[in-house]
DNA sequence: CTTCTTTGTGTAACCGGTTACATTGGTATA
DNA sequence: TATACCAATGTAACCGGTTACACAAAGAAG
């Protein structure tokens, strides 16, 4: 096995080698049948011995397409994330597009930047999670003619597509089931509304459904916090522990449902007994927890598909795209029951 | 706002409008004070003005350099790969590299066709997940002079560079932590061996474990399923569900493990009274749960910026990768606790 | 007042493919 | 037989930056 030959070979010397024309090894390898059989065997066995690979980088910035699609995610350690990232990889790499993937960890800036960095490597096109940036941002795409589509939130500014599900009703429509099974005082446990405009998406959701019902909105009962299990699981502390704690805590995400499931447990509290729980996403994993968990199921993979076929057909066929609307819907299961007494359930358990 | 003007601004354009050279545009750009301050402000105003962004394509193609650096681990969706993914992008975005990230699924010609890719692309370095594939692959890498390291695995071939930990000894060493507290009939749930070597990896460290103990190895104790929380849930109820079940489980994945406590706990089970659970990995989310799951803490987000620093020194100092051993060791929480009973815990409960 | 540096800028080759267009020879059609 | 067409291949411009090198002007040192 050799340990590094001098510099790669080159189209030229391959072509030189074979006694054909640059034409002709490129076409030997990007359209077989445009040379005759005889011409593309000797070509390809000259590839193979040479182990020539063509250089994309060359090849994209001669044929000025770089095949290239970007997808800003606030971050891939939340799972529901990394699933939608691979629907969206499996699709591009379905069509022969790369995909570069980047994280905001919730940074405006750090957004931004980002988006430089996509136009600087000419991308066919982005793929943004949520819709609140800087319009300057949307100004410099278009102006590149780069085409984007939104994710995760919807979008009522038509230059703006979105392919997404309504995180306002669904949020609405989880607090609605909860108030309909007596549920009064609920608790809200979700992300940072400040860098998050789903997670202030959700939150106006819940206020909706909580309005409807005419049970006043107590500001005590709402928790912003990062998304991480931890992070659930002290907030539904404290919660739990107030003096008049909530009967039923929604969680605006899974990861952090879980952790209100745990820290509740600790509690000795039994779900859905003494506390309904209600959650966001649907991730694997809380189908299995004890109880599985009621939640929204957000069509993540769904909307990964989506989202990266619209994009390369708007590249293909340089239309614009069209917005649209998927389905998020609550799915019952073990972690929610009908509120069963006047008391409380902390006080009732210590009583 | 405009809606996209014609063809994007071209270097040469600037400099005419400026009435400089290319060159000089490039360095007021690249290198501001390599040209004089008025000089600069015209030729930025004149940036800023038609908004030009440069072409990174162009600009590597020049230079020949890429910056791109390839990752491939098999998914993105287990959350300790993701972390791990993190901590590599994080440190390459400040070294002013791009990341290229790509999934196997576990398929090894998935895995040869990114490499492909990937030395299209002319990558600078890759950094891979395990260390068991077909050798052409690194012979392909080296004929590239593209540099390369292995993560998640040791290496025993000096030519592959390995920055790890010790699968074998921390599967090891958690086997005889539930050896030494009384267990002689321990389970194992992990990953498939055929298509992952850190899974054969921690298959041996157990059975090594047990030998030692002169315990002997059973068979029907040991499941190799995907990484899902209902795989390692389904295989734990078989398990506990045996005329002679299991006194303790280790689970060579936190994933998994939790599903095995969701399971365990179902079927009635405490945890660790009737059956103690050792995980693999210190997923976040498992120091939370009830009880706290006992488990070999990874180095994930080190391994992943050494990996990354390696592979950046490497190609800045052209000087081979020299390998280095993280640790992983168990961290004791709350799923383990020393054997009992003489009967089975199931039976035990059911008596 | 030379000569040597330093600073700022311009010129043009170059990176390695792609592809529009030209060319050639052979076969089918009128 | 003349004309049209097609298949196979070659020629060379082109993509948009980078950068080695050349060069001029100004300042420093002798």
């Amino acid at each position: 096995m050799d340990s590094g030959s001098g510099q790669p070979v080159t189209l030229r010397q391959i072509a030189r080698e074979a006694g054909v024309s640059v034409a002709t090894v490129s076409r030997a390898m990007r359209r077989p049948d445009a040379v005759s059989a005889e011409t593309r065997e000797r070509v390809l066995a000259l590839v193979a011995r040479h182990r020539y690979v063509p250089d994309a980088l060359a090849a994209s910035f001669a044929s000025r397409k770089t095949g290239l699609v970007g997808l800003i995610v606030p971050t891939i350690s939340n799972s529901i994330y990394a699933a939608f990232t691979e629907a969206v990889q499996g699709n591009l790499q379905a069509s022969g597009r790369k995909l570069l993937i980047a994280n905001t960890n919730y940074s405006a800036p750090l957004e931004a930047e980002i988006v430089h960095k996509f136009v600087e490597s000419r991308v066919e096109g982005i793929i943004f999670t949520g819709v609140r940036r800087d319009p300057a941002l949307y100004g410099l795409l278009r102006h590149y003619r780069i085409p984007f589509v939104i994710t995760w939130s919807t979008s009522d500014d038509a230059s703006i597509p979105a392919i997404s599900f309504d995180n306002f009703a669904a949020a609405r429509s989880a607090t609605r089931a909860l108030i309909a099974i007596g549920h009064q005082r609920i608790g809200l446990i979700c992300g940072m509304s400040a860098v998050n405009d789903r997670a202030e998406q959700r939150i106006a959701g819940f206020r909706a459904g909580l309005e409807e019902a005419a049970i006043p909105f107590d500001r005590e009962l709402v928790a912003e916090r990062p998304f991480e299990v931890a992070e659930g699981a002290a907030a539904a502390e404290i919660m739990m522990r107030m003096a008049q704690p909530p009967t039923a805590l929604f969680c605006a995400n899974d990861i952090q449902a879980l952790g209100a499931m745990f820290a509740c447990q600790k509690l000795g509290l039994s779900i859905p007994g003494d506390v309904s729980i209600v959650g966001f996403d649907d991730l694997p994993m809380v189908r299995i927890a004890n109880p599985p968990l009621t939640t929204v199921h957000v069509p993540a993979h769904e909307m990964g598909e989506a989202a990266a076929e619209a994009l390369v057909s708007a590249a293909d066929t340089q239309t614009p795209i069209r917005s649209r609307s998927l389905d998020a819907t609550i799915v019952m299961r073990g972690s929610h029951a009908p509120y069963r007494g006047a008391t409380s359930p902390f006080a009732r358990r210590h009583r």
